[in-house]
DNA sequence: ACGCGCATGTAACCAGTTACATGATTCT
DNA sequence: AGAATCATGTAACTGGTTACATGCGCGT
């Protein structure tokens, strides 16, 4: 049920359209929860029917742009949210079950999408390092931006995560050239 | 589609009932890809229907004990999808959202749910570390062992990982005693 | 007037979750 | 015979993905 408090954080830093929201998502958000369109308008329209946020204008017409703003409830939702104990989110990875795969039928050709795999982190990691260096080159003044700081820094240390396991798991696919 | 290889794998290393493969997912495999009995059962019946698998008896029965056994064209699927690209696995964590609604409305109690999640965070890692002294304190001989200890390493630098964001979390949070 | 880009949406599908149902075996 | 437990399964639902449909407004 995240989709909806992301969209909600979202609308309080600024009110905006479904589209709006969308490129919104595909820069800072998205990195951490990312979402489609046809998402994020499904989850508006269900928001504005359950009162957390009010949509103008109002009638569900295609192409007419629609502005979307947070009511009392949907703050009210969110801080809720928020302090709720949140599960310890289970782990599915696909990289682990490919290694474990190739272990139990040899050599399958792993290592070259590894290596791609690797290079699209490291990519991704240099964008953090610009992000963090044009944002907060200086330490941050309010408690906002220490937490953006924060979630930032994770996605850094995120990517140095994927970059550590990917070489590890290469120097043992390298010992048998495969 | 990675549980159906997940399945794959472990049918690989030894047949089994789908039973048996929900507990060793609770253990082994399940630590990086979880899965309930259910969906378990439905994909072992698409997995026989395509061929990838046999199972005895063939008689859908609820209560009989069913074995199942990897085929011919399985163990060609699993090769084919090993080495296939992988996608970049688009990342989506709650707690960022967390994070920067927690900065969006400001103070809410977040602190308290972060302590129980490193908690948990930390019992894991302490598991995981028991595993590596039972099974790897000396380097392992084959390239199997080998791969499954990378993929166990990998599981303590992501319980690291996890560690080190909560505590830089909450350090921020601390700042105004929330 | 028509084509393009902005904007909103529907429909069909797939993976995973939760709750529940039912048959077989074993122990007392 | 009854209870516990092993074992397999169905049904309803939720969140997310992919593909497609439709309407408005602007530039040429």
């Amino acid at each position: 049920m995240s989709l909806r408090h992301a969209l909600l954080t979202a609308l309080i830093e600024k009110p905006a359209s479904g589209l709006d929201l969308a490129k919104r998502f595909d820069r800072s958000i998205g990195y951490f929860w990312s979402a489609t369109h046809q998402q994020i308008y499904k989850e508006l329209g269900r928001m504005e029917s359950d009162g957390l946020i009010e949509s103008t204008p109002e009638e569900n017409a295609r192409g007419v742009k629609k502005i979307h703003r947070v009511l009392g409830k949907g703050r009210q939702e969110l801080k809720r949210w928020v302090a709720e104990c949140g599960e310890p989110a289970p782990l599915r990875d696909p990289l682990m079950v490919r290694l474990r795969a190739e272990g139990a039928i040899g050599p399958a050709g792993l290592a070259k999408s590894l290596q791609a795999l690797r290079e699209e982190h490291v990519a991704k990691r240099a964008l953090y390092q610009e992000f963090e260096a044009r944002d907060f080159s200086k330490a941050p003044s309010d408690r906002a931006a220490a937490l953006r700081h924060v979630v930032l820094k994770a996605g850094l240390k995120h990517e140095n995560y994927w970059i550590e396991v990917l070489d590890e798991a290469l120097s043992v696919l390298a010992q048998d050239d495969d």
